[in-house]
DNA sequence: CTGTTAGCGCTTTCAT
DNA sequence: ATGAAAGCGCTAACAG
């Protein structure tokens, strides 16, 4: 691991016969020191071709310009899209951001927001893992007052900001289109309930049916890990029941494209027979057949919303706390739930 | 800004009455302090909260344990999915990733490297923008022998390692298939030619017409941004120009849906009047009818090769000096490119 | 405006 | 097996 000798502020000063700290300064632009030191100090630098050292910097300062990034996984279109937006605003910012997958395991974040905690991020953005229960493993993160900002997966929290949509907003609406399509059945199929976004659709589900004089029945509940081969497999769990309802609003869009593939191959007409909901307003939405109702999720946002407000947090340009910020969602509608000659409730 | 005064092993050292260096041995499990009070060290520092920095760390041994990533964009199946292979084999070994994206700009790519060069990264993964022409901005890091790895766009260089698919011979591969459906006209919408894998694939392209004595119309060559929006223009500029071909090889395959989406909706029928061959094997190309026919590219493998070779390189198991990585494709034909009573050619 | 001095927290010879 | 001391490269008082 021989590193070739590293060109130092020393080795400048000396070049040029004055003191480290006036390197220092020159370099960092200080506006203490005369403009044509600086330049001069500038190019002597780049002649002998100094590197700036962040760790030697950062050691003193204490404090990094670098971001923690735990989320339980990247490679979905949501997902990898609220990074590209974070990272974007982040780099702007002179940010840099160290991203980390806990792949849904909760033993697995804890060991990343440790690690991310003895690298001594600056901040902490996190969206939670399935199995998350408790907040223990953000205890010495919040003893020390780094800041943490969730996103979509979110804690309430005293002292950290949520970026979220309004999921039960989200879940009722999409529930009510359905209802206003003339659905009289209607499936809920969701994520682990321990999250606020699996949480929060189902409640808002709930509500529209109860606000519509629909009973719930358990049976129209499935809760599952949401992956985009689960069409077999709640299809023929629905059918055994013995209920088949003819609507599904589901968590997600992969799941939903993986009913309605199922759902044409047995023989069912979509939205016809079975009408179809689903969320995140993934590009497969689009192009399935019938194209997918979905609920449009601001992903490029969320990120640059959760890092801009991250940075605002740490540079200090707050007026008065945050606790939570919600970004808008829009329930698209496409032709996959409107039915023949049913003509769209008009809410 | 201020941090809650940090713990030190100092403290620790001060709080059992030994020296801060055996306070250090014992926290890195040195087998040179007495397994006691290796145990003893372990606990106080628990109990005193303590955690351990790991800039001061790095400064003194001159390695961070990170790595740092150049890609074009991250909010791409395939892309997201690299990412999320080279994060889990980085993590398991203990290496934490700083992730940036140069949005297809040059300049910023040099920016990125730069600034991960001076957060003094031990290994840089990169994956070129559309538009990089030269090594200038590797000049400092291959200088200072700082392990570089590309991935998928790639620049051959002799002092670092490319992981790649044969793109030449999927170029060639997918041309060929579309011939042996009988196609006689065959267009290819290309990606930036200053790239190995868009000109590779063009290559094979080419020589797939040449061994089957068909010849090439430079009206059937389109170099494009290879957006998901593009079947409208591709589409009117070949109609425009007097040559509809009756088969398309297209770099990627959300260029390749949009076309599909364009000629239904122009009234041509896929494949019979048109067919066409993709490339990445995207979620969509399963889901878009006629699915569509493509080249498996894999990922997740890169990203996971990528990312071990990185760290084989930086911890010196290496078995002599590797060049190049190249991973096994995988021509997926689906129906949109077999057309009606023409079968597969046996290759 | 510039220099002197000290120290961020850790690891690592070199002694003992 | 443990300690003393030096130093990684930088910045921030403080002094002039």
């Amino acid at each position: 691991m021989k590193k070739k000798g590293e060109v130092t502020i020393y080795d400048i000063s000396r070049a040029l016969n004055i003191s480290a700290s006036t390197v220092s300064r020159g370099l960092n632009n200080s506006p203490q020191v005369r403009k044509e030191l600086r330049k001069k100090i500038m190019n002597k630098a780049r002649e002998m071709g100094y590197q700036h050292n962040k760790f030697a910097s950062n050691l003193r300062q204490k404090r990094t310009k670098t971001l923690g990034v735990v989320i339980p996984r990247i490679d979905s279109h949501f997902m990898s899209t609220v990074i590209s937006g974070m990272e974007k605003v982040a780099n702007n910012a002179g940010y840099q951001l160290l991203i980390s997958q806990s792949e849904e395991s909760a033993t697995l974040e804890e060991a990343n927001i440790q690690a991310l905690f003895n690298s001594r991020v600056d901040g902490l953005l996190v969206s939670l893992t399935y199995e998350t229960k408790t907040k223990d493993a953000f205890a010495d993160i919040l003893r020390k007052d780094i800041p943490l900002v969730f996103f979509d997966r979110v804690f309430d929290c005293g002292n950290c900001v949520s970026v979220v949509i309004d999921n039960y907003r989200a879940g009722y609406e999409a529930t009510q289109h359905l209802i206003g399509q003339g659905c009289r059945k209607i499936a809920h199929i969701a994520g682990s309930l321990n999250r606020n976004v699996y949480n929060d659709r189902y409640r808002g589900y709930r509500q529209a049916l109860t606000d519509n004089s629909m009973d719930f029945n358990d049976k129209m509940l499935i809760i599952t890990d949401l992956g985009d081969d689960l069409g077999v497999s709640i299809i023929n769990h629905l059918l055994n029941s013995g209920t088949m309802p003819d609507g599904i609003f589901t968590a997600n869009d992969s799941s939903a494209v993986s009913l309605i593939c199922e759902l044409k191959r047995k023989g069912f007409r979509v939205p016809d027979d079975v009408a179809i909901v689903g969320f995140n307003d993934d590009p497969v939405s689009r192009i399935v057949e019938p194209n997918l109702t979905t609920v449009h999720y601001p992903g490029r946002a969320m990120g640059e919303v959760a890092a801009s407000t991250m940075i605002r947090l740490l540079e200090g340009e707050q007026f008065g706390k945050i606790n939570s910020i919600t970004l808008s969602h829009e329930l698209i509608i496409r032709q996959s739930s409107i039915r023949q000659g049913q003509p769209e409730s008009h809410e």
